[in-house]
DNA sequence: AAGGTGACCGGCC
DNA sequence: TGGCCGGCCACCT
């Protein structure tokens, strides 16, 4: 299951800094417009599997949290967004462009 | 092997 | 941050 294309996604995700959050557009950016958003997604729909990636900061250009209906509960990624300081109302996060974090192109270390 | 799917994005109305 | 449509690419059956 570690295909690189994952495991290269999972790196980005690691290295997003607490309190802050990132687009998948963005990271899929960082792969240096490797192919679509859409696998970023997917991506993190395999990285249940990886405790290590904060799924939870990754949410769509919109700050959307697109991805809240995955996770476990109903608020839990709110929950924890909300826990590093991140403010979230409604499956939205408050002052994005504050809290946003542009993925650099740091390669698998 | 081919088709469907998906936690998206950008462009357009 | 309205709403809809097409495109993109890897994964699954």
């Amino acid at each position: 299951m570690e295909d690189n294309f994952f495991e290269r996604v999972y790196a980005i995700a690691k290295q997003i800094p607490e309190g802050r959050v990132t687009s998948y557009g963005a990271i899929a950016k960082a792969l240096g417009t490797a192919r679509s958003a859409r696998m970023v997604g997917w991506a993190m729909n395999a990285s249940h599997n990886r405790a290590d990636v904060p799924a939870h900061r990754v949410v769509n250009r919109s700050g959307l949290l697109s991805g809240k209906h995955h996770f476990q509960g109903t608020n839990l990624m709110q929950q924890l967004l909300e826990n590093e300081g991140i403010k979230v109302a409604n499956n939205q996060i408050l002052d994005f462009e504050s809290v946003f974090w542009e993925p650099e192109v740091a390669e698998l270390n």
